[in-house]
DNA sequence: CTAAACTTAGAACCTGGTACTAATATGTAG
DNA sequence: CTACATATTAGTACCAGGTTCTAAGTTTAG
């Protein structure tokens, strides 16, 4: 069997078998140990246990990265209906642990958690969003938002809130929010009294 | 320090952080190292590759597919680079606490998580995202999301990728993710070696 | 005081490798 | 055919992060 094949098959094998030992591989390959790990070196594949260690890493991630936070950020400043300020910390938890890479809906979180704060109604919900990343965040750095009200309808209906995010002087993050308020009414079940943002 | 307070502090280091080896845990107890060994003997805990290789086979028996990255909902279907489809339901920590709906920044994370687990490339950031709550999600229901990778633009790049979320057969959101994709591998820097991590 | 419980030490051994050297096939081009 | 290159195999030394076992101190309680 040419080589080529042969690094094809260490490949797949490995690939729908994650944790075979390279004594299995020689066995289903028929060559020796020493072939399959200039196979796996020339293929940049780790040892087995480099192999576990990287799955159980990211499933650790996984794990603690699910509880977002009710608001995500403090909220150092508020002028309800027209803006407000909020500061969050890129820490551990919020970054892919690959890449130190801050995972895109925590920057989203603290943006629209802003953007709804800021909107002073009874219930005030995100309807839609046009957001960008200009730039990746990175762990440690503290995310500074301003969100700014741009228009209100009446004293229901919709609003348009800007939302800027910084780091130091830098621009990472820009979004236009529509947030659907209401100052009493529900919307079907869900009943309504004084505004929920902590 | 007594035995039991000793074993009570073991579990907990092991607990919050479980790549933790018996060396290093000498240094944080001020004990030998065969009391560390004997203590997790007597609580039962595997040594550090054992822990690995569990959390590897349990993150590997919950989900097949390979490169579930860290993600926001339950992944139950994924064709890289074609589509996938996620599994989140909205639970207490998840909505506001007067009216029991969905804090937005839930609905896109799992929408943002699939968009970008669907892509098969080493690293895979969000861009840019164009987005619409389409109704309301309430406490206890279902989030379905399903994406599908519309463009895909040379081996690095961009891709777009449109995610729709439904509850039952409502949809509640629906979303135009633009993707950073690239295949890159650094050789500058930690290539093959043991040499990164915590 | 003494026995039980606890702590430490050390050596042998294990797995699943890496790193390196060296010998032996098997081609393949001139 | 020879010479050189590539591929394969073999073997040794070494590593991390342990297990197992034996044995010797050190507390502590009765």
């Amino acid at each position: 069997m040419p080589k080529k094949e042969r690094q094809q098959q260490l490949l797949q094998i490995i690939e729908e078998n994650p944790f075979v030992t390279d004594r299995e591989l020689t066995r289903q390959l028929k060559v020796s140990i020493q072939t399959i790990r200039l196979d796996r070196m020339e293929l940049g594949i780790p040892e087995l246990r480099e192999r576990m260690k990287q799955m159980a890493e990211h499933s650790y991630d996984q794990v603690r990265s699910l509880p977002v936070d009710e608001v995500v950020g403090d909220i150092v400043d508020l002028q309800l209906d027209k803006s407000g300020i909020s500061i969050f910390e890129i820490r551990g938890e919020h970054v892919f642990s690959r890449n130190g890479i801050a995972r895109g809906h925590y920057v989203f979180a603290q943006a629209n958690s802003l953007a709804v704060a800021v909107i002073n109604a009874e219930i005030a919900l995100t309807a839609s969003a046009d957001i960008r990343f200009v730039r990746m965040v990175r762990l440690g750095e503290k995310c500074i938002s301003k969100a700014y009200v741009r228009s209100l309808t009446g004293r229901k209906g919709k609003a348009e809130v800007d939302v800027f995010t910084y780091v130091g002087e830098e621009m990472v993050f820009q979004g236009h929010f529509v947030v659907y308020r209401s100052v009493n009414e529900e919307y079907s079940e869900g009943v309504s009294r004084s505004a929920d943002r902590h």
